[in-house]
DNA sequence: TTGAAAGCGGTACCAG
DNA sequence: CTGGTACCGCTTTCAA
């Protein structure tokens, strides 16, 4: 059984004391070039590895970030999950990752798991269910960052980053206006979550800035799936007139609608 | 400044010993029923937190597994994450991931940091470019369990899993050679990763099933991205007689040579 | 069923 | 620039 190298261990060997060898391996200003160079050598050599747990036992600081997600595996979330990674990594961080699948008692558990893991902070986009937060009130007693992204909560003290989801789907609308759409559909998911709340409020200033009236059978939302094409296209064509606009809140879906208009035809 | 509630205190609320106070904690069973809920309730209302650190230093052990994939941002990578956090937040662990973006530094270097953060075993679909694999042997060595998926090294040592990629591609040559292709274009990428060379075997078995002849001017590797559709379609334009059947070995590029062939007619 | 005490392996404080 | 030592908070013997 080989046994852990300690700092102890380094200590013995360069003839140091361990405080000195735990300055060193920090990288301490106030240890001699030399003797610093002496111990890294024969800390390498010996085959030493930190102990991470009792450096975070003592410093009470994990250099992990929790993260919180809808979905692991959405094209949107995991682009941004690959932009925090490549952050996190450079700076000496770790993320840890979990997802509530868009269901606020996972969201709760992730959350006091995350709690528990001690992470130095949090990110979060919240499922589409939650709409309170108090499962993150121990982080903010904590005094733990917590910053919530895309799918941020109502209340105000939280921070959020968010994109400007109203201008840009003024844009959308604006140019489909502008292609000569006279009647557009709008899909978007639950309503309750700012992402599509914000995307609504785009949706109607363009066809207010363009003199079209807003009618409410013009909205379908809470789809918004891979697999609800079929159904959202069954609801389009039952509209009178027919729309001549279509303007899908999420690629999948989107694309899942483009299929089920060609089977239509 | 409100000082962390430690087992101490919670030992000396109940008058009882730290030892009993761990241990009903952890739900060991050989604690009184009675004491147990004692303990557990007066832990609540002192808003005790297990300090994770502590934990760990002493059972050596960080309830934690690392992975390392080439991209977060990939269709299949991430939904094979997702599975993987269900299973293992159902056991109670917690998942540190990291990136190579394809490059063998980068994965060098995510495998120390993992090893470093002590995780209790690690997930690991390699990086295009790496064929050694000397960077785990810190773990191999440690006895901490390092398993492969998709893109798994040469070395036979390894435990991996990995879907019958020979077989499926087999199948798809067969299905467009029964639809009547004489001329199948293979798309793939580097074929120093298992993935594709074993792909290339599917590919060339079924022709030889069916009585075709292989042709090297028919497979198109190293070049799978997104963007590549352009680049692909270009080289299969100039091939004569013309293809009249294509297989590209990811979804993402294959959308993107349909889009190139459409731009063509 | 419960307790005393010795670690786990670093880090911080106070000296020198 | 270097060292002694207490301590972070939990778990694990060994003993009762």
């Amino acid at each position: 059984m080989n046994k852990e190298i300690t700092i102890y261990d380094i200590a013995k060997v360069v003839g140091l004391s361990p405080t000195t060898v735990s300055r060193a391996l920090s990288n301490h200003p106030r240890v001699k070039e030399n003797t610093r160079e002496k111990i890294l050598n024969t800390a390498k050599n010996m085959g030493y590895q930190s102990n991470i747990f009792a450096s975070s036992l003592r410093k009470k600081r994990s250099k992990s970030i929790g993260v919180i997600i809808p979905k692991l595996n959405s094209p949107f979330q995991s682009s941004v999950l690959a932009g925090m990674e490549e952050i996190a990594t450079q700076a000496g961080y770790n993320l840890i990752i979990s997802q509530s699948t868009e269901s606020l008692e996972k969201e709760v558990s992730n959350a006091n798991t995350m709690f528990n893991s001690r992470v130095d902070g949090l990110l979060v986009s919240k499922a589409g269910t939650t709409d309170n937060i108090e499962h993150f009130a121990p982080f903010f007693k904590k005094q733990i960052p917590v910053l919530f992204f895309d799918r941020v909560p109502e209340d105000n003290n939280c921070t959020g980053v968010v994109i400007n989801n109203t201008q840009a789907i003024y844009d959308a609308t604006s140019h489909l206006i502008k292609e000569g759409c006279k009647r557009i559909v709008h899909v978007l998911g639950n309503l309750k979550i700012n992402v599509y709340s914000d995307r609504l409020k785009g949706y109607k200033y363009a066809l207010l800035d363009h003199g079209l009236a807003f009618k409410e059978e013009n909205v379908i939302t809470n789809d918004l799936g891979e697999e609800s094409g079929d159904r959202i296209v069954e609801k389009i064509l039952k509209l009178k007139p027919r729309p001549d606009g279509l303007l899908v809140s999420n690629d999948a879906c989107a694309a899942s609608c483009l299929m089920a208009l060609k089977k239509k035809k």
